[in-house]
RNA sequence: CGAGUAAACCAGGCAGUCGCGGGCAAUGGUCGAAAGACCCUGUCCGAGGAAAGUCCGGGCUUCACAGAGCAAGGAUAACGGCUAACGGCCGCCGGGGGCGACCCUAGGGAUAGUGCAACAGAAAAUAACCACCGUACUCUGUACGGAACGGGUGGAAAGGCGAGGUAAAAGCUCACCAAGAUGGGGGAGACCCCAUCGUUGUGUAAACCCUAUCCGAAGCAACACCGUGGAGGGACAUACAGCUUGCUCGGCUGUCCCGCGGAGGUGGCACCGAGCCGUCGCGGCAACGCACGGCCAAGAUAGAUGACUGCCGAAUACAGAACCCGGCUUACAGAUUUACUCAUAGC
């Protein structure tokens, strides 16, 4: 499955100022509309979850929880998600946990 | 066996399932006129001792100067060596600490000059408060003089300590010690040793300053290049196409050229280099140099090493390359090895 990242911090904003968003103590997910029929995702690691290595972490982790997880990739939506504290020291099951939940109740999943 | 000192080295491993970045190779597939692009397959490689802090020194790039000196500003500070270079490293000297192995040292100049030294204290640099001694007197004291031994204050009190000496004292004299000057000797040098001279005003230079040496500035978001689109200028009298009313003139847009800022892309950039590893090799106390042999081992660009399971006593230390090297500093669970020191007990 090849993922096709958000890049442009105007992408970024428009997702975080328009979009819908779910919140778990793990992980937190924007979610909106675009234009370009394929999904897109972003992951945003702030300086906030630690150094390098916990942010590096962390943003491995929900790479391989999104990539166990079997989402349509043809639909035309923009998905940020956004590391927090907690992240880097949960388990990966942990992570595609809040992911499924998340994605379910915005949409994207339908099962 | 215990306590300790100094180095070196490692930084979880293995198996399974799924997954990621790059190089190479070849076949097949899709698209394309081609160049090529994408997918698939195989194989090899894929973070650190600090990758960190960005504190020094370089390479590289652009700009400036393309000669020399001075000033300003900054950095360094015993001495000898090593190095491409260094504020680094090695050795050594002085000072300090430890029984010792060994460790620490911002270690030039206070005799170039100007400052400062709060409070306390009589006094912080032309020293006399108490106590001491002498003389005079109006004699339980006062005045004048002597004197830095004692007291008290202070971080520091006029080289230290003892003896002689004296009215009491004082390098006043003497022995030893510390500092200085001069002379001699040793050493590559810092420095050390000896002799003589009474020559002796404390601290602060992390106060200004003086001396010696070194230093142009900015950084890979440097810098070089690319095509598309953008606004601008020019060439087009003409010609071609379109629009402006059917035609003419005129106007606008495009066609051609120029340089400009700039979202994006490519190179820089993954390296034969001050390269890395090894040697009962040679020189050197050592840092290091030479010789010989071997190796070429990350290169992303929203940024590749991960997820899950099991086993191994336990393993969740600090921590992630971003142009590249040499250092320094800081963080750090634990494991191993080597050399050395000390004490106690036992044999």
């Amino acid at each position: 499955m090849k993922i096709t990242p958000i890049t442009g911090n105007r992408d970024f904003q428009r997702v975080y100022r328009r979009g819908k968003s779910c919140v778990s103590p793990g992980l937190v997910t924007y979610v909106l509309k675009n234009k370009n029929n394929n999904l897109r995702i972003g992951i945003t690691t702030s300086k906030k979850v630690g150094k390098a290595v916990k942010r590096n972490r962390s943003r491995r982790l929900i790479r391989a929880a999104f990539s166990h997880l079997d989402v349509d990739m043809n639909q035309n939506y923009d998905i940020i998600f956004v590391a927090r504290t907690k992240t880097c020291f949960l388990k990966s099951y942990e992570v595609e946990r809040y992911m499924r939940e998340h994605l379910r109740s915005l949409g994207i999943m339908k099962t």
